[in-house]
This record gives structure tokens, sequence and C-alpha cells, in this order.
DNA sequence: AAGGAGGTCAACCGCCGGGAT
DNA sequence: TATCCCGGCGGTTGACCTCCT
């Protein structure tokens, strides 16, 4: 049976919404509420079509919107449950109050999916010599046009996941911390950089400058330093047990093991060729592995424990996520 | 200054599931 | 139970914008 159109096509204004359109739809939804979303336009006298309605006033016009860009602890929020939600956009955004799922998509797809992949390319990497200029590899060329940096001025924690994986190893006992505090040390021969040096008050970043091995130490530390202990840990645990999941549904599958398996106990972070090559090993495995791991989330039942106590349950985290530190109570379940 | 390349994001499209009849 | 309607969702598109050459 063939289904009927959500109105009739012919007619209906398409494209782009004036500020006319605007307020006569803002002013039907405000007298009449939202819901029957069919008879909008004719009511309201707009040659628009039901949906399209709808979908101006939910992803634009609602009053409760939140305007701005996405802050440093949204993105966080959006990295973390993308991980484990995988492209649940609505989910996602039911999660970031004044956020639609269109907004959160366009950012993934425009910001932070483009960050992770930037990592996993080596010859993407811009390597940045201490003493000389850029180096630029013979695969790797400057974009044309607009340039990264505005889109990276929104702040970057893009590398959250790889972070805490990798925290989340070396609190196994696998390796040796690598960066403690703010100050870290890449190499004992190298000179040490602080997280104020690559994001700013206001929340800019010039993290594109480092290569991959930088990221992946820096991400570490920006963690450590953004999140309070017991939010780390809780993170850590969460991404263990995502990763138990992942290891029982691809046996070739172990993060832990693939990150581990790159970095020398003693030395810390080998080359950073062979970081990258772990890291594009990595978002392969990843991208089989996300969408099992994406099942099980449905499934999850939190049987997961932290030092002998039972993981917190999803929406105590994800009011964690929420919390600025000060009213969050250890739970003791 | 102009053209072109590439990024952003509002809007569209088609499909699906749930509720109503 | 079958059919229909509607809202919601995720993927995709394309107009517009920015910036480099």
């Amino acid at each position: 049976m063939v289904r009927a159109p959500c109105c009739e096509k012919e007619g209906l204004k398409k494209g782009r919404w004036t500020d006319e359109e605007d307020g006569i739809l803002t002013r039907y939804v405000q007298a009449n509420g939202e819901g029957s979303w069919r008879s909008v336009p004719k009511n309201a006298g707009l040659h628009r079509c039901g949906k399209s309605c709808r979908l101006r006033w939910i992803n634009y016009l609602r009053p409760d919107l939140k305007r701005g860009n996405i802050s440093p602890e949204e993105e966080a929020v959006i990295i973390r449950l993308h991980a484990s939600m995988g492209n649940r956009w609505s989910l996602i955004a039911g999660h970031l109050p004044g956020r639609t799922d269109n907004e959160i998509k366009n950012y993934w797809n425009s910001h932070l999916s483009r960050k992770l992949l930037t990592f996993s390319t080596p010859t993407k990497s811009k390597r940045t010599e201490p003493d000389g200029p850029t180096e630029v590899t013979a695969e790797w060329k400057p974009r044309k046009g607009r340039s990264r940096q505005r889109a990276s001025q929104r702040n970057s924690t893009a590398l959250l996941k790889h972070s805490s994986l990798l925290k989340s190893t070396v609190e196994n006992g696998e390796l040796e911390p690598i960066a403690k505090e703010k100050t870290v040390e890449p190499n004992a021969n190298e000179e040490s950089f602080e997280i104020t040096e690559y994001i700013n008050e206001e929340g800019e970043d010039n993290t594109s400058s480092l290569n991959a091995e930088e990221s992946l130490i820096f991400s570490s530390v920006h963690e450590q330093s953004y999140f309070n202990d017991e939010q780390s840990e809780i993170f850590s645990s969460f991404d263990d047990a995502l990763n138990i999941k992942v290891d029982e549904t691809d046996n070739d599958v172990s993060m832990h093991n693939l990150i581990a398996s790159s970095v020398d106990q003693k030395n810390g972070i080998k080359g950073s060729q062979e970081v990258d090559t772990v890291a594009a090993n990595w978002n392969e495995k990843k991208s089989l592995s996300l969408s099992s791991a994406d099942d099980a989330w449905a499934d999850w039942d939190w049987k997961g424990l932290i030092n002998g106590q039972k993981l917190i349950d999803e929406d105590e985290m994800l009011t964690m996520l929420w919390d600025d530190g000060s009213n969050f109570k250890s739970s003791n379940h």
C-alpha cells in the first residue's frame, strides 16, 4: 500500500525560512501548542509542509534552545555517549539540555569525527620539529580554503575516549603512568609542556599543532585536569566495562592490548609512527566493534564493579556529567 | 580582487514505530 | 487484526560562508 504523503507537495515552499514565516509559526505554536503538525500550515497560513514546520520549531524556534558554541563539557558528553550509543543523536541530545539532535549530529560530522580521523591518519599528522619549521609530508598538503582554526576554536576534548583508554590501562597496572598532573614529559629528553599552552581560558585550543603522540599525551593530561578523580575513575570504569563487552563480541579486539603493545613501560611512548599505526589500527577495529558495543548498550545490565563495588547505573553516571563535583556523593551500592 | 576549494549547518527525504481507529 | 496517521529519527543535500591562492 502506498503511504499518503504527509502533505500536498504542490505549491509548498521549500528552502530557508524567512523571518516572517518564523514569526507566523512561533505565534501559532505559542497560541495553540505543539502537535498536530499536519494541520499547522493550513491553520497558520504557511505554505510549508507540516513536517517542515515541526522541524523548524524543534530545531530553531523553540524558546528553550541553547544558543552558541558547544561547550567543552557538552563535547565531552557527546564523545562519551557516542562511543557507547553510536549515532543515536536524539538519545544523546536528550542528555544535553537545549541542544537538538540535528545540532549534535552536525557537530559530530563537521568537528569531532574529523578530529578522530585526523588522529588515526598518520599521513595527515602535522609534525612540529622542536627548533625547525613545520614539516609537511609528501602525502599531506595544507588544505585550501577555510582553515580548521575556526572550527578548532571550539574547545577540543575530542580524544577523551582515547585518553581514558590509555588512563585505564595505566590504572590496571599494565603501564607506568606517562603523564601526571598538568605538566607532562613526553620524553625525558624533551621539554615538558602544559595544558595552558594549548587551551586558554576562553576555551580556544591550539592542539592542531600537536602530532599524534603529543595529542595522546595531551588528551590524557587534559582529562585528568578536567574531571575530578571520582569522575575520572567512573569514566575509566565505564570504558573498561564497555571494552569487556567489545572483547566478548570480538576476540581479536583488545583495545588495551593494542595501546599497551605500543608503549614501552620504561620509556613511555615510542616513536610517533608506531603510535600512529596503533591509533589507526585501533580506529579500524573500533569501527568494526562499536556496532557490537552499541548493541551491548541496549542490554547493558551494569554488573561491572569498581573496586569491588557495583558500577553506578546509567542515570547516575549521566547525572555526574553535569555535576561540578560539589554535589556528587559517592554511591554505595 | 576574484575564483575556487572546502567547511558549516539548516533543511529535506525516506523510513520506521507506536497509537488510534 | 489490519490499516492509517502522525511524530520522530538518521542520513543526505545544497546554499551559504570563509579563507587561501
